[in-house]
RNA sequence: GGUUGGGUUCCCGAGCGGUCAAAGGGAUCAGACUGUAAAUCUGACGGCUCUGCCUUCGAAGGUUCGAAUCCUUCCCCAACCA
């Protein structure tokens, strides 16, 4: 810890959506420094989604930088929580899990997160530990530390009950067993969302009502999805998983639209802010953007897989996407020639029936998908656009394609 | 418990006896273009060895030459009343 409290404050700002406020930030960080003794930060996750995504490691990367500087993170997991529900942001009730269901997701979870977060430097903890023991009498004295009018301040709470929507009392409770987590952890930070907002600050509100020093609330932007316009999720299929394989990792960030590129870099470059600024003034020259994306898909790559990786990722998509090459490495495949004959029309010879081979190999998924396909030229033999349907003349051996991404080589057996 | 309105292809949503595999939008996929898997434009979008056939409009029955459309029962959802 020999960063002074005020740099420190100026690098964890960054990005940041919202601190609850800054001038107790700046406080605990000083004392923090002057005694030589790290806070305690604390970040909930719901047990519920176990594949993270970039929008997830916004709030990671912050930790991380919180843990850089020598703070104790606890990477809480609601195991309890997730057993009731939050219902932030959502306009229906979830779905309840059961115990086996979050002991589950969990493990994934800590997997994922490790790849953002120092695995020495992070403490790892179940909500149930201390929410589990509450008895019945200690839990109505904690629900009546707030009220229903308070509840229904929050956005999502106001909205469904002026819709008339149901609100079960179980998700009025939620923010409030969140809320107690800070309590019982003595949480000196704690990080969400934005749509996080409420609950941390009801966390802020109950740590005063037992008498213990407020925790800062810190919020991060929510990160939109590739398509630049609504939250990055995985229901909607606008997100980039840190699971993702390095190619698709790469290709995914590549789609990102331009206008997007900074808000990315903010979010999720370890670059520092001048180095990125620098980036930027690059495009005003002329440079293309095109090379500056390439920089933080090339980043996000390395962190979640290698350097190596992302350098092949990057020599792929250059090969497959912009020269529209074949990639190296095509899966090979061998199908016996006659189960691709043509039956119906049986042509004179060696003859397969495409849509049969592109169901096959699972590229369409249908033969009627198939014929579409070769109608509108999207697949391709031995790198020539193929319109006929059944195919004579190759041999025993081409590399089929259908669509951009999609190759096989194949082999046929007579 | 009662009343009313609903359940349509991945999603939203039109259709309300034949011309319906079902308008329109979104999502998706493909092609063109491009620095990109962006934007834009074009096209496809139930299945089937396919100018035809088969299966779909909550479920099961029924009326009819013919039903997503009408009737009956059932299941589910929503709003209002209690």
């Amino acid at each position: 810890m020999n960063v002074s409290a005020e740099d420190q404050l100026k690098e964890l700002k960054r990005g940041t959506d919202e601190i609850l406020n800054e001038k107790d930030l700046l406080e605990k960080l000083k004392k923090a420094v002057a005694k030589g003794q790290p806070l305690t930060i604390k970040a909930g996750f719901d047990p519920t989604a176990p594949d993270l995504h970039l929008g997830h490691t916004v709030v990671l990367q912050k930790m991380a930088k919180f843990q850089e500087f020598g703070h104790r993170c606890i990477f809480l997991i609601g195991d309890f929580t997730g057993m009731v529900g939050d219902p932030s942001g959502k306009s229906k009730t979830r779905p309840q899990l059961t115990k086996d269901d979050v002991a589950r997701n969990a493990e994934t979870y800590k997997k994922q997160v490790f790849k953002v977060l120092d695995p020495q430097k992070t403490v790892v903890q179940f909500n149930s530990e201390w929410l589990e023991p509450l008895n019945s009498y200690e839990f109505v004295r904690l629900a009546a530390k707030s009220n229903v009018a308070r509840m229904l301040e929050r956005d999502d709470f106001k909205k469904r009950y002026h819709d008339q929507q149901p609100i079960s009392i179980h998700e009025f409770l939620y923010p409030l067993l969140q809320a107690y987590d800070s309590v019982a952890m003595k949480a000196d930070v704690e990080m969400g969302g934005r749509d996080q907002k409420f609950n941390l600050l009801l966390g802020r509100e109950l740590m005063r009502d037992y008498g213990l020093e407020a925790q800062v609330c810190m919020t991060m932007p929510l990160l939109e999805g590739l398509d630049g316009v609504q939250k990055m999720s995985k229901s909607l299929g606008n997100y980039v998983g840190v699971d993702d394989a390095p190619q698709d990792m790469y290709g995914k960030m590549m789609s990102l639209p331009d206008n997007m590129m900074r808000k990315y870099f903010d979010l999720l470059s370890s670059k520092s802010i001048a180095e990125i600024d620098q980036l930027f003034e690059t495009l005003k020259g002329g440079a293309n953007p095109k090379t500056v994306k390439s920089a933080l898909a090339m980043e996000i790559v390395e962190r979640y897989h290698s350097k190596s990786a992302s350098e092949g990722a990057l020599d792929h998509f250059e090969r497959v996407i912009s020269r529209k090459e074949l990639p190296t490495d095509i899966p090979e495949q061998t199908f016996s020639g006659k189960d691709l004959a043509n039956a119906a029309k049986p042509a004179a010879g060696k003859a397969i029936w495409l849509p049969a081979l592109l169901k096959k190999l699972d590229f369409c998924a249908s033969t009627s998908e198939a014929k579409r396909m070769i109608g509108q030229g999207a697949v391709k033999v031995n790198e020539k656009v193929v319109t006929a349907e059944d195919l004579a003349d190759e041999g025993t051996a081409f590399v089929i394609q259908c669509g951009k991404r999609k190759y096989a080589k194949i082999t046929l057996t007579w």
